[in-house]
RNA sequence: GGAGGGGUUCCCGAGCGGUCAAAGGGAUCAGACUGUAAAUCUGACGGCACUGCCUUCGAAGGUUCGAAUCCUUCCCCCUCCA
């Protein structure tokens, strides 16, 4: 686990090559086939020599979710251990490895007639509006989500209108069994963050260079693509959309990715730090790749151990 | 050389005698997070011994009970006419 830029796929692929590992991307962004340059997807000839698990999976014009992810990564994981290799989760979409280690409650899908429906309303009544409306069927929700907080209020209400129950009571009904895997979590996080915005600054520019926006480009005329789609609001893509449209200049675009790419980065450092459990490496030091996988194979060694005397 | 417009807290930008440490936006920092999560949202954001005090609105003076707001001089920007 690691926030954005600080080297997760790197040390993937070097992981790769000394363990036997196989690598599942938990990232959000990953899945999309065809947003490479933005996603920094690891690149053909990376992939062919390290092989990564739920990338390239969806269209951009589809949806992917919390729930899929922890299907597949759950469904992955079952294949490599019986293969005898050790499945290796590599990502930065926190919510992601929060549900494939906590589960999910027994919510129901998203019902995107239903999020329409009630998209359309809270253009027309605002948020906070729909918020009282979520108040009286989920008193609880309503008290813990903000009025302005237009995701989980549509998530919300889909669940109460969907189910005729609150969502706040299901939540606690868990239904995710324990995860039959023994863990053993790492995190990524940089010293300095400064060094980490330097990186992302360097890296952003270089994904322009690369042609960022003639990607986006060429995606649009491939499919049926939509700015409120969660693949264009995804980091990078976003910014490039509204160039395209002649929203914003050449300058605006690497201003505003970049920053976009550090409140990405914050955000997911936030999640790191609240999260426990993990062995923490500074993603700064230079001998991160060796001291990483000299702490893994030794983890991993201790991990086996424990199984065959469990037995 | 002539006619104007302007310099505001990190950036953009409102304010145009008191209710102004100064709207709003951006950035930044901190936090939340259950089928959209690279999403969505919340808080802080001049300093401090902090129900008050101190320092800020290009610089220096001045008017006034009181100025970012009015006057004078100076220093810089920009547009236009030559």
């Amino acid at each position: 686990m690691g926030p954005t830029a600080c080297g997760k796929t790197e040390l993937a692929v070097h992981l790769a090559g000394r363990l036997p590992v196989e690598v599942i991307s938990v990232d959000s962004a990953l899945v999309y086939r065809g947003m490479d340059i933005g996603t920094a997807k690891p690149d053909a000839a990376t992939l062919r020599k390290c092989p990564h698990h739920l990338i390239d999976v969806i269209a951009p014009s589809e949806q992917y979710s919390a729930a899929r992810f922890k299907t597949e990564a759950l469904a992955l994981m079952a294949d490599i251990t019986a293969r005898g290799r050790v499945p290796l989760l590599v990502g930065g979409t926190m919510l992601y490895f929060k549900a494939l280690k906590h589960g999910l409650g027994d919510l129901p899908m998203a019902d995107p007639a239903l999020r329409r429906d009630i998209a359309e309303r809270a253009a027309r009544l605002g948020w906070p509006a729909l918020h009282a409306e979520l108040s009286r069927l989920d008193p609880a929700a309503g008290r813990r989500l903000s009025p302005q907080d237009s995701q989980r209020i549509q998530r919300a209400l889909e669940v109460c209108l969907l189910t005729g129950k609150a969502m706040t009571g299901l939540l606690k009904a868990d239904g995710g069994a324990a995860l039959p895997y023994r863990l053993i979590e790492v995190a990524l996080m940089p010293s300095d963050r400064a060094v980490l915005h330097r990186r992302i600054d360097a890296r952003f520019r270089a994904m322009l260079a690369a042609g960022l926006v003639e990607e986006l480009r060429a995606l649009r005329t491939r499919y049926p693509l939509t700015a409120d789609l969660p693949a264009m609001r995804a980091v990078g893509y976003r910014q490039a959309w509204r160039h395209l449209e002649g929203e914003i200049d050449a300058a605006a675009l690497f201003a505003t990715g970049a920053a976009a790419t550090r409140q990405l980065a914050k955000r997911q450092i936030t999640w790191l730090r609240a999260w426990s459990g993990a062995e923490v490496f500074d993603c700064l030091r230079p001998d991160l790749a060796a001291a990483i996988t000299a702490w893994l194979a030794r983890s991993l060694a201790e991990a086996t151990a424990a199984q065959d005397r469990s037995k």
